[in-house]
DNA sequence: AAAATGACAGACA
DNA sequence: ATGTCTGCCATTT
């Protein structure tokens, strides 16, 4: 199965996110090499266990809605220096991850 | 095997 | 801009 290989590279990006700054789905579907594949991203981050250290909690979906049913998130989005509109949505102007630097 | 589901995204109203 | 519908893909009923 793919599946491993997919997660595993999604980990990767996922890990890669700089403080303070949050990836949608597609975003890291599409760098993990499967454009397509934004749900799987989900279910990896969910099946993925805590214990790799992953900033899961910047990672959203491209609305900047937190992920359903985890209301932790937003408190570590806070930590982390991100704060949320009135709709719990994260101001995706200021605090998406600009994957373009990378590329400079 | 076929249909439903989900931590989504894009198109439309 | 929010809400709905459709398309995507792997997993689960």
């Amino acid at each position: 199965m793919d599946r491993k290989e997919f997660s595993n590279k999604v980990y990767e990006i996922v890990k890669d996110i700089p403080f303070g700054k949050v990836a949608t789905y597609g975003m890291i579907a599409m760098l993990s090499g499967y454009p397509r594949r934004s749900r799987m991203v989900g279910q990896a981050l969910h099946n993925s266990p805590d214990s790799l250290n992953i900033p899961c909690h910047r990672v959203v979906n491209h609305q900047g809605r937190l992920t359903p049913g985890w209301t932790d998130q937003k408190q570590l989005l806070s930590n982390e220096g991100i704060h949320l509109k009135e709709n719990e949505c994260v101001d995706l102007k200021k605090y998406l991850w600009d994957i373009a630097l990378i590329f400079f």
